[in-house]
DNA sequence: GGCAATATGAAATAATAATTCCAATCGATA
DNA sequence: TATCGATTGGAATTATTATTTCATATTGCC
């Protein structure tokens, strides 16, 4: 017989499909185990990977040992040696943009640096987000009477986005933007039953810092969206988010923060519904 | 001070960078190695891991524990998840968030839900950009004396994220804005040596088709952003883009529209650099 | 330069995990 | 249905690996 140790994933797959139906029943429910979360098998102790899979460690070992491992151990450097190997096409799909972009390649370049930068950030934040922060900013945020807004410059699209889609949800809101000096007067007007969102980036736009430090000692409850622990906003801040955004050209994306404005502004919409309307419950 | 545990690899690796000058020699030793090489730390045994980095055992746990967790263990927890989602493909992903959303499991789905729209359409434009199209716009626009930039209601953001960017390097423009009436006037002004960005999607804001409508009139070339070629802004533009948006909870993204954007901004700065100054040519 | 606090190295120890072993069970065959 | 060989479960054993400890070295500070 032929007692070739398979040494890649693919050779190990192969060997096992043919095989499959004069395998003993336990090992066969591994190997089926296997390939369905190889990933598991990467990870997993031996003791682990049994349980998952409803068998002994031993019999695991026997599979091991059926397919000319001589343990458990070396059948496991199989499937951690493809998990190195398989680099996600994700990212090598970005990262070719994100190197044609760098070389200048004309402006089509300059597109694909921003769809890189935008598509990185989003993928950043997606693994990053706390949800106890996310779930302690829309409770705080769908108490409050009146949901003020506050962003400048960079950030200011933001606010703009998250005022309309509260507008259009029917959440009474403020967006504190006016370069003008109506913004000290529009703020004192807000009070505890309030709240506010506030975004900002470095370099944090004075305006923004001051306005949520006066505010904050109103004791209005601030919702953050920065880019540090180090950010100015977040020691105002009731709930802060960190986010990330990669950047292009000097230009940074904003569709990390976006995605989250507008979960935010949807999960409170949705929360108010759920709890019967508007204001403090 | 907030003793927050990394718990994924993207905030532990901001943490470690930020904490870098800080850090004892032996501990940033590990840290720069574990920067570089995280797949060892993923696979590795604590002393397999310390001889590669050029230290002892005890001094990778002392790592960790600086860090937060409570030793190695759950340290290299944070490198194996990594490897788990960054092998699983893009579409996978997106797939997955989008199947997590749409079974409406709390609040998370909508985050995810948003994000999932984001990235699709990110995706989508990417493949989809009319080259052609994009170099007529930016050279259209770099012979602009004033850009001017016409946007209402969900479309605003990206209207005003345009306006910082043309302004940050400084390229003359307007953007037209006001509810009130002063619009009218402000377009009266722009002349056949100006150009106009117009983003509006459907449902098109009258007020944006209207000003559309008198401005091309006026022989003021016109670059559209909207999302059909049955779009009323279609017919007023000299070149126009189509961007297909995915939309979640009602809410349609902006990250394609966004990038677009920004492309074509940054693009305009370049082409004025390259071809000496502002204005026409 | 001396002292305290901090950092490091190396080995001992504790914990965890893989493997082996043996008894029990199952399944095919006569 | 009795029997043999193959298969399986579960605990005992062995191995590997993480962690702790303690002595030593280094650093920062007065």
């Amino acid at each position: 017989m032929d007692e070739r140790v398979p040494r890649n994933f693919e050779t190990l797959r192969t060997t096992i499909l043919e095989r499959r139906q004069s395998l003993p029943k336990r090992i066969a429910q591994i190997a089926a185990y296997a390939l369905d979360n190889p990933d598991d098998i990467a990870f997993g102790t031996a003791a682990s990977i049994a349980a998952s899979a409803g068998v002994q460690p031993s019999t695991l070992i026997r599979f091991a040992q059926q397919f000319g491992f001589d343990g458990f151990t070396s059948l496991q450097l199989v499937f951690r040696e493809r998990l190195r190997e398989r680099n996600s096409s994700y990212d090598e799909r970005l990262a070719a943009l994100r190197a044609k972009a760098e070389e200048g390649a004309g402006h089509r370049a300059i597109f694909d640096g921003f769809v890189a930068a935008a598509s990185t950030s989003l993928n950043d934040i997606s693994g990053r987000l706390n949800e106890d922060h996310f779930e302690a900013a829309i409770t705080l945020l769908a108490k409050a009477e009146t949901i003020y807004v506050l962003a400048k410059r960079r950030s200011y699209p933001v606010a703009s986005y998250i005022a309309y889609a509260l507008g259009k949800l029917k959440i009474r809101n403020q967006l504190i933007e006016s370069a003008a000096g109506l913004n000290a007067e529009m703020i004192s007007f807000a009070s505890s039953r309030d709240a506010v969102i506030a975004i900002s980036f470095s370099p944090y736009a004075p305006a923004t810092i001051e306005e949520a430090r006066v505010i904050s000692e109103q004791r209005v409850p601030i919702v953050a969206i920065t880019d540090s622990s180090f950010s100015p906003l977040a020691q105002f801040a009731k709930v802060w988010f960190e986010v990330a955004e990669a950047d292009f050209a000097g230009f940074r994306s904003l569709s990390a923060t976006m995605a989250l404005a507008m979960a935010l502004t949807v999960a409170v919409g949705e929360k108010r519904r759920d709890t019967g309307g508007k204001g403090k419950a």
